[in-house]
DNA sequence: CCGTGTTGTTTGTTATAACAAACAACAAAA
DNA sequence: TTTTGTTGTTTGTTATAACAAACAACACGG
């Protein structure tokens, strides 16, 4: 029997919590170093503070937040080093990936959603719109990722992604705009187009490189980075 | 002022509790399938299911238990695909580990130590020791990763060895003594001493296909891996 | 014998209160 | 003025109880 009724599923306050927590991290919307209270949080949230717990310590878990002097939750302050060791793994998973994606078939039509991505990303970025960018350039590499077919690989890649979050905001759109001289993402769809995995991995690995020599160039003497000005 | 007082530092109960079960994880003491419901392990550990959720939460978050249904942690049974999976990342991640650790400089006391480990983990699989030789070979390769001075890349390593955990207990002594023909330990040492990185990279690779190669020849039909019988 | 509704048990979820450690502000003594 | 001790507040930790959803066993009616 076949009806229109939906599936009925109550998510948990934790995992609410965690999602939007998850969210504003991504998006970058917590000032670096900034400390999370449970009661805090509890009281944004209207709840008591033992889904909160829970949420702020898979967060923990998962390396997305980190834990201060009495195990408080606080948003990670990267360094210029740390920034250095999320680019060599995140090249070593990411590459993977797209060699991996390179290797296999895929349905034309998949191939044409990513190049509409694309096109797409152009458009935003003359509009200056980094938020709307940020959004389909990161569901176009998740796009690639998730060609390569290996689930744990992709679950892998978005924890590094989440890491990278607080810094992501200090992303402007001139540096975005000045980089596409040389689009390494159409050139790496392109790649695994033709079945080309070692391109494929090149070129998502000069991605990463590029913009993180780019943040990189942002760090203070302390190695600490900071928030571009904008003009 | 100098003294001989050692630092005082109470870890929290759910820290200890996370502890004990990742190390009984880790050692494969956990049947694969097996659902760990709060309530008895709060029991086990004399406490209350408090502290007990915590440590739950923080392993699923990890990926190192599975959710059921309601939410339970049952410890993972891998299939034939999933070790295949975890296989391409470990080589990504370790293989890149590996070879940032022959790019650089280490002490001589370093190479040693590792060399002293080897031979132990010789002696401990001639006497059929196999509880005592995984422990040694875990130390032995997270030695090598650590020299790759990358704590991020450790950690995400750590966390796919303990995603292995419930199926570590497979392995048998049999194979290790025959696998022991061809050692890309002392290989992989060798050529991080003499600061060869691809062939570093290359030894682990092998190690760990070699490894999975043996573990995938357990699965059954339905791509479940198998206890294999002692004889 | 099979399907259905009921009931009791199990188990994760959430709120709350008591607790203890850490921190900050302030006061007292050198 | 600087240091030290005290006190009140903040905040994570833990236990406990009430709750609700899911599951299993059982009884009833076809």
């Amino acid at each position: 029997m076949t009806t229109s009724l939906k599936r009925i599923e109550r998510e948990p306050l934790w995992d609410l919590a965690h999602a939007q927590l998850r969210d504003a991290l991504l998006a970058g919307r917590f000032e670096p170093g900034t400390v999370l209270t449970l009661r805090f949080l509890a009281e944004q949230f209207g709840t008591s503070i033992t889904p909160v717990r829970d949420a702020v310590t898979r967060l923990v878990a998962q390396g997305v937040l980190q834990q201060g002097p009495r195990n408080s939750a606080i948003v990670p302050n990267l360094s210029r080093k740390e920034l250095a060791d999320l680019t060599v793994v995140r090249c070593a998973l990411e590459g993977r990936a797209a060699r991996e994606a390179a290797l296999q078939k895929h349905d034309a039509a998949t191939f044409r959603q990513l190049e509409e991505r694309l096109s797409k990303m152009q458009s935003l970025i003359q509009a200056r719109k980094l938020e709307s960018y940020l959004e389909h350039h990161r569901k176009f590499h998740f796009g690639i990722y998730a060609m390569s077919s290996i689930p744990l690989l992709v679950e892998t890649i978005e924890n590094m992604w989440l890491r990278c979050g607080p810094v992501l905001s200090f992303v402007i759109p001139e540096y975005v705009v000045l980089l596409k001289g040389w689009d390494h993402h159409t050139a790496a769809l392109k790649a695994i187009m033709a079945g080309d995995a070692a391109r494929a991995e090149a070129e998502i690995v000069a991605d990463i490189t590029e913009a993180a020599h780019y943040l990189g160039g942002l760090a203070d003497a302390t190695g600490q980075l900071r928030r571009p000005v904008i003009p």
